[in-house]
DNA sequence: GTGATTGCAAACTGTTTGCATTTTG
DNA sequence: CAAAATGCAAACAGTTTGCAATCAC
């Protein structure tokens, strides 16, 4: 029974999950990706090959990815999410007038004390580091007085 | 004219806005409150001093404190937008079943040398530190498998 | 063949906007 | 008294859901 595998999706055989071309279409423009995709950036790239690609389906599909650690959720762009596709552990860079985000690959020891976790049990850690990208430097408008952890209205 | 100021918000006086009594009531709210409320947690808190307070005059007032540097907006809850009165610099522990929240008052050294900055001009930072509350640690629903920056469901 | 996935449209949640009215400084 | 804030309702953006048709295994 193991016989004859189609070849659309063979590299994709043992993630587990089932493989549709609308799933494979996702998985290649997810595969080695850097960006840190919104839904939408997601559905326009894979609408080029699927015109039938529905939003639902892009949503579905990350979810899965999600529940199988192939994608992670960043919340770092207030009102929509962004997916990253990398697996390995890292932290990013902000960019707080643009929210172009950055792998940092970089590793940092973060002791937390007992007496201060207030009971919690600590299973992982993400660095937000907040600044202004190249780009966003060279344009200059308006002002930088962003706050750390503040909002900004997103420009795209 | 600096004369017989009102009593009402005496102690708001210098804070560079203008003070109507539901900006009064937000900021007693905020005021020395370590919880982390979205708009509809202030909006219900304030609505019982102010029964005609609206969710519009929550999101100005919100974003007007902002922008004068009193409270920090966080991006740690997908789906919506949650504020932070806490001025004095801090990182968060969030517990990835609730979205508790927890301030974490640690200073750490986080340098990022210039290699691996992208070109970045960075201007501040904030760690996010995943886990499970001692509530949710009680609980013990559901696995507890969630990825670091992974989304939960938010039970609320 | 069967259970999972797709695609559409409608529903939902949280946020923003327009504007007449009221209020602060 | 001018400029700004309020409150309402309608508009919006992003996400989720219900369900019939289709598809992977």
């Amino acid at each position: 029974m193991k016989t004859d595998t189609i070849p659309r999706g063979e590299k994709y055989r043992n993630l587990g999950i089932k493989l549709t071309p609308q799933r494979i279409a996702i998985l290649d423009y997810l595969e080695g990706n850097l960006s840190h995709p919104s839904a939408e950036d997601v559905y326009k790239a894979v609408l080029r090959k699927y015109p039938t690609m529905s939003f639902a389906t892009v949503y579905n599909t990350l979810e899965t990815l999600k529940q199988n650690g192939m994608v992670a959720e960043l919340t770092a762009d207030p009102g929509k999410k962004r997916f990253d596709p990398n697996p390995r552990p890292h932290h990013h860079l902000i960019c707080t007038r643009c929210r172009r985000i950055v792998d940092v690959q970089v590793e940092f020891r973060l002791p937390v004390a007992d007496r201060d976790r207030a009971g919690f049990e600590i299973t992982g850690n993400h660095i937000e580091f907040f600044g202004t990208c190249p780009d966003c430097k060279k344009r200059t408008y308006g002002s930088s007085l962003q706050q750390a952890a503040g909002y900004l209205r997103s420009s795209g």
